[in-house]
DNA sequence: GCTACTCTGTACCATATGGTACAAGGTCGT
DNA sequence: ACGACCTTGTACCATATGGTACAGAGTAGC
C-alpha cells in the first residue's frame, strides 16, 4: 500500500474536483468513471465506498456546486442589490467563459443537459439551483419596481428568465463557437434593453 | 436473406433519419451506433459501407440539417424579410420546442455542444450553419438600418448574435427545466427591445 | 455467361464501461 | 491486545462500445 489513510476522505474531495471540472469540460456522458478516478489518483474501491454509483457522484457535485455558489466563496455576487451589481453578474459570465478559452459553458447547464427522463434526482438538484438564481435575480427586480424604477406592467419574474437564458444562451453558443464575442454582443443588447426599462419609468 | 437489394440507399436515407432524431433528443455521446441501427431496423454492414465511422454518420447528418434549413422544406422561414418575419422566426422556435413537451432544444446545437476539440470537420459543419443563420438575420437588420428603422451606431451582426443567443438558450433552459416558460418570455422581452431600437430612428 | 459493382447479413475483436466482491491495512475506543 | 470501523488495493464480471473481416445475394454492363 503506497498512501497511508490518514488523509481520511481526502480522496472524497479529490473525486468530487475532478469530476465537477470533467463534467464541466465534457458533460456527464463523455466523462467516465474511471477519467475521473485517473485524475483525481484514486481506485474504484473509493469511487463505490463514497458515491456508490456514477449518479451518485454527480448528485454530489451538483450539491457541491450548490453551496458553494450560495456560499462566500462564490465566483460572483449572486445577491444582486443594485444596477451595477447586476451589470457586474451578467458581464462576470462573458470574462470567466473567455479567461478558459471559451471551450466549456455553465457548469450546471452542462450537466442538465445530460439528463435523461430518468434521472428524476438529478434533475431536481439542478432545478434547485436554477430556481434560487432566478428567485435572487426576480427579489431583485422586484425591489426595483416597488420603487417605480421599472413599470408596474412587467413582471419580474419574466426579466430575471431573460437574464438567464441570455447568460445560459451565451456561454453555450460560445462554447459552440469557441468564441465569446456573441456572447458579449449579446450582453450589451440585454444591458440596453435594461437600461431602456429602467428610464420609462412612470412618475 | 429478408430484403432485396432493389431499395439501393433506402437503409441509408433511414438510418440518417433515425440518427438525426436520436441525436437530437440526446447528444452525440449519448447516442450509441448500434441505438441508430436498431431504430432504422439497418445492420453494422450497411453502416459501415455507407458512413464507415460514427463522426462520418454525424457529418452526413449536419450536412442533411444544412441543406434542409436551407431548402423549401424548412420548418420555418430564415430567410427575414420583414420584422413580422423576425417576431414569426422567434415564436417558432418556443412554439416547436413546446410541440414535443421540451425535451430538446436545437439540432444543430445540441450536436455542436457534445463535439471535442479534435472533432475539427464536425465543429466546422456546425460553424457553417451557425454562420448562415447569422448572415440572414444580419442581413434584415443592416436592410432596416439602411432605411433608417434602426440607428446607424446599432451593429446589425451584434442583433444577429442576440437573437441567435436568445433562441439557443432558451431551447437550452426549456430543455433542462422540461418547461418553456422561461423561453417565451424571454423571447417577449427580446422583442420588446428590438421594437425600441425600431421606433428610435433619427429624422 | 462472366465480371464488376452495390448492397447486406453474420461473425468477430479489442477496448471501455459501470459496477461488485473481497480481503487487507490503518485508526480508534475499550 | 482486542474488535469495530473507516479506508483502500486487486481482481473480476457482464455488458456495451466502435469498428473490421468476409462472404453471399442482387443487379447491370459486356
Amino acid at each position: 500500500m503506497k498512501t497511508k489513510s490518514i488523509p481520511a476522505d481526502n480522496a472524497r474531495q479529490r473525486m468530487i474536483q475532478a469530476a465537477q471540472e470533467l463534467f464541466h469540460l465534457q458533460g456527464i456522458h463523455a466523462t467516465s468513471v474511471d477519467q475521473v478516478l485517473r485524475k483525481s489518483g484514486t481506485g474504484k474501491s473509493q469511487f463505490s465506498h463514497y458515491f456508490k454509483t456514477k449518479d451518485g457522484l454527480v448528485h454530489v457535485v451538483l450539491q457541491n456546486i450548490h453551496v458553494w455558489l450560495r456560499g462566500p466563496d462564490a465566483p460572483v455576487n449572486y445577491g444582486v442589490q443594485t444596477w451595477q451589481d447586476l451589470e457586474t453578474w451578467l458581464r462576470f459570465f462573458v470574462q470567466a467563459q473567455q479567461r478558459y478559452g471559451c471551450d466549456r459553458a455553465c457548469p450546471v447547464g452542462t450537466i442538465g443537459n445530460d439528463l435523461s427522463d430518468k434521472q428524476v434526482l438529478l434533475r431536481q438538484d439542478v432545478r434547485l439551483i436554477f430556481e434560487w438564481v432566478r428567485g435572487q435575480l426576480s427579489r431583485f427586480f422586484a425591489e426595483r419596481r416597488a420603487l417605480g424604477e421599472i413599470k408596474d406592467t412587467v413582471d419580474p419574474e419574466s426579466l430575471a428568465d431573460f437574464c438567464i437564458v441570455i447568460v445560459q444562451g451565451g456561454l453555450f453558443v460560445g462554447k459552440i463557437n469557441r468564441d465569446g464575442s456573441a456572447f458579449d454582443n449579446t450582453v450589451s443588447h440585454a444591458l440596453a434593453y435594461l437600461k431602456s426599462i429602467k428610464q420609462n419609468h412612470v412618475e
